[in-house]
DNA sequence: TTTTCTGCAAACGATTTGCATACAC
DNA sequence: GTGTATGCAAATCGTTTGCAGAAAA
């Protein structure tokens, strides 16, 4: 089982760089924390605030999100869609890897586990001297139940 | 030595389409053409063509870039600096797949050889029944210039 | 009490769109 | 000639910022 982060991770990370445990922070990393592998925008923790009567103000969300990640608790992603979306990362790093599959039809993001990369990043790091710290993979193509909708 | 998209190329894609052969396209095709690897954005072409006096509406750039990468002829993708960017494809698909090196210091991109990933698509086709296309992977980290700078 | 936050509204930058004119076929 | 493309300016959309008041430490 994947350990999450906590609220305690969060007032620790935040002591940590001389910022402030605020109820905003904590309500915008509660909205991840109820819904693991969901890769919400800013506009979509707004609205999801804002249907828990706890609204916050969209440039606050904003603010929030690039401070979450950069404490390294979100994780910033595009699909495409025009807008950044972000995921909680696992604190277990064994687990950190997962490559998401975008249906380029419906546009729905699925994930795939996989540790293939570590390779990779390893002979990559000795041919070309960079040192790798992350990694994305995006895969597009045409979900199941698309296929079957033609 | 790997086969490039020629100005006839676009001509039979575009008729296929019943699209028109424009100065316009063919001017922004030749950007990508006479700088192979490079990653432009519609900014850096609109700027290229006006250095080289052959102004085109940045609206018209857009317009081509996107009707390019609908054809397959450019590949659009994002390297998390505000703006998208676009590379010419090959047309031998077993160069397709170079995977793309993003220093978090400078910004700088680089590119790095591999087909690693053909057998995790051929994995994943099977486990969830994804029909892939296509896929982008983006290695984070600091490059040989930014390590030895510090 | 000092410093960092929040909320609002205005600013911003990349991209898209409406529309009249120009051009490819 | 007909239908598509262009150029311009205005509109749009996600995101950022300035600033005055509010709240955490």
């Amino acid at each position: 089982m994947p350990k999450m982060f906590t609220m305690d991770d969060l007032r620790i990370k935040l002591q940590e760089r001389q910022h402030k445990m605020t109820p905003q922070r904590q309500t915008v990393l509660q909205i991840f924390l109820d819904r693991p592998g969901k890769h919400l925008s800013a506009e979509d923790v707004h609205g999801l605030l804002r249907d828990e009567h706890s609204e916050i103000g969209l440039a606050t969300v904003y603010r929030s999100l690039e401070l979450l990640s950069d404490l390294g608790i979100l994780q910033k992603m595009e699909f495409g869609d025009g807008c950044s979306r972000y995921e909680v990362n696992t604190t277990d790093p064994s687990q950190h890897h997962h490559h998401h599959l975008i249906c380029t039809s419906c546009g729905k993001v699925l994930e795939f586990e996989d540790d293939l990369l570590d390779d990779l990043e390893h002979d990559i790091m000795e041919k070309s001297q960079f040192k790798i710290h992350d990694h994305q993979v995006k895969f597009f193509g045409i979900c199941k139940e698309c296929q079957e909708k033609k």
